[in-house]
DNA sequence: CATGAATGAGCTTTCATTCAT
DNA sequence: CATGAATGAAAGCTCATTCAT
């Protein structure tokens, strides 16, 4: 009923293997035995959460032994660690390519192109999405999320920076980073997870204000 | 091991007792009880975390035995529960009291007074804080957590459309509630959870100009 | 949820009350209690069963707190015995009355009419019925049952000797009783729960068959 | 506490063990562990009944932790269940051969022999008896000893079938097979369990003069 | 290095029974 | 005598982890 699919690749082709430029072959291996293995664990992850994602059964759908598992991860923990590391590090490298790609594009056109692809990036894996966000508080204390919200407010930050002359004096770019990365990231997620009311365009249009706007020189109390 | 209840009203009110026609007492011991056994889980959950919250834990904080508490709660997670919605009742209501006392003043004013009341609110009990936003997703998925959310959600909404006439006419009062109430929940929250180095003045600076700017009329682009 | 049922026989007829030949009314109330548990347990053991009867439900279902369950049986199985009891002494009572009205007539008639009658006193209760069968070994280690055995196959032997001239010398009525008794018990039970597709009718005449043809000669083998 | 496993399989073969391609040791091992989780469940039941027998318990008694029970066998009742098949399965074989063997001789002598050798083989283990007529209702709801009354019946029906020519015509095979099948199992069974003073030669020869006699014409009434 | 049987601490939950009120 | 809150032993069962093979 649970199919072992065993070592498959035994038929050995002799002559030829030692010619191959194999590097480190036996890291290699252990690479790719770790990827299934947080291949595995994602899949489980989704399937049955956090509580119903057992060592066992990970190990199974990776199609290895639980004794194995613990070869390659000293525990459970941090094989959902590591899938939700390379999940952050999937999304984060997704993101800071369309920021970079739309740098030279003016903020009002560059902040929705962004934000519609991080939208696009969440709502790709959206089980996995909240399997990530219910367990990354208690197995990172933030760590992770914070690789996710440092690089992309670093790059904030540059952009920020690099636009400085039009910016109000004001600001101060590490805070600014600091608040506009998590508040778009937060409200990305749950706009993915919630599915609340609120038609696409103007959720677009509605964080675009708000990053936008932020910008500008607060408004003087006119009365009180 | 099995330490019988505390009496705990001693505090005698020597004349007026006899009198007072104190009505249920019944419902009191079990309110007593019920407020107990919350009391213990809210204690266990912040020394030992979800998974460390054993039921034979929470009972033995509470002084009573395993059996008792389930006279109480039918399960684990209820208590748990149970700790989240007291908690956030507490904030939920501070913070209504807070925007209902600032009701008449200007925004620039109301707005910095109430988060600055949030951050204390939530900073009293950060580990419980901590918990609390960790388990919330598993138990309620989201429920709960949207109870504090839609209440403020709701104030926030009367309090736009009182202020209808200064309010720009493109702004979707639903719409803004929903992210507004979002983004300075969970800025404040992180901020009390992850102590950034920003200092409080300017984070309320900071907040307050993301909030009220949102009302602001969009700037058109000027190049591109 | 669950009807208290509060004491209502409160408001007292003073005068009268001492004036009836009240034969101690305490054990009345006592033996009214104690019909009431059993009344309560029966029900109880029929839609839970054996596991499932627990006494605080049993309590509840009688109308009476579980600690006063206690005055009244010193255990859970108490109760259960009692239930069966009862039900072993209404079945038997009816089959006795049946036995002696049936006492002039001649077997053939006799045995099927009162084996008509014993199929639908237990067709009555087929769900105490099985409830029972499936108790009575753990509690009484045959006890009870033999109180239904014992005399019924009292009344068989009875009946066996007042026709002793045209019963076989061999027949020892003591055995024959023992058997007949709990041959025919166990397959009237086994057709009531069982169901067999074998009509009333058949069933009837076969069991008879069984019965009387088992007081004849044996027959001589008559070859080998 | 935590007995390992005994070595058990010390007899060495010398010469042929290495060539007997002695096919999956690993099913070997399996079946080998779950007829000793058997023994010790028989074991537990006989001492403890069916309620004293905790899995804990029945791991111990196997030399094995709780946790690997629950390799073998999905939940206690699963093992209560083998214990009782596999006794019924002794049983019901040991009473087919036997009847078997006496297929060709005449009833009178073949009813009493296979009936001598089924007295004999429920005597073997009376406690287990107990137990299992006991648990069996509850639960497997008769399907276990249906298991053996249908496989007798079975060779009843065909016995039956066989010797067509002397049997009344009026005899129905299936109704007279479930009858005697049954009367016959619970008459034993009770003999053996609770020893009424009855010789064991005068139970026999009552039980087949019960049998036999079943089968001859029955007598006209001849008054009322 | 792989295996997977074995571990066993520990969990949640039930329920017959008691006893202070 | 009634109450019912409280008890607490004990049950069935899971699963992260280990280790002999």
């Amino acid at each position: 009923m649970t199919p072992k699919r065993q070592a498959a690749k035994s038929a050995a082709a002799p002559r030829k293997t030692a010619a191959t430029p194999r590097k480190t072959p036996q890291q290699d291996r252990s690479r790719a035995m770790v990827a299934r293995i947080v291949d595995a664990g994602q899949e489980v992850l989704i399937r049955y959460g956090y509580d119903g994602a057992s060592t066992n059964r990970i190990a199974e759908a990776a199609g290895i032994s639980p004794g194995s598992l613990y070869q390659y991860f000293p525990n459970k923990d941090a094989v959902v660690t590591a899938v939700i590391e390379r999940y952050n590090t999937a999304v984060t490298d997704r993101v800071r390519d369309r920021v970079l790609a739309n740098f030279a594009r003016s903020p009002e056109v560059a902040v929705p192109e962004t934000i519609s692809d991080l939208l696009d990036a969440l709502g790709t894996h959206r089980e996995l999405l909240r399997a990530v966000v219910e367990q990354t508080p208690r197995l990172t204390s933030g760590a992770t999320v914070l690789a996710f919200e440092q690089q992309i407010g670093e790059l904030a930050r540059t952009a920020l920076t690099m636009r400085r002359r039009s910016v109000p004096s004001d600001v101060d770019f590490d805070a600014a980073a600091w608040m506009l990365v998590r508040a778009v990231e937060h409200l990305t997620i749950r706009y993915v997870l919630d599915s609340p009311p609120i038609p696409r365009d103007r959720f677009l249009a509605d964080i675009t204000r708000l990053v936008l706007n932020y910008f500008r020189e607060p408004l003087r109390a006119e009365y009180e």
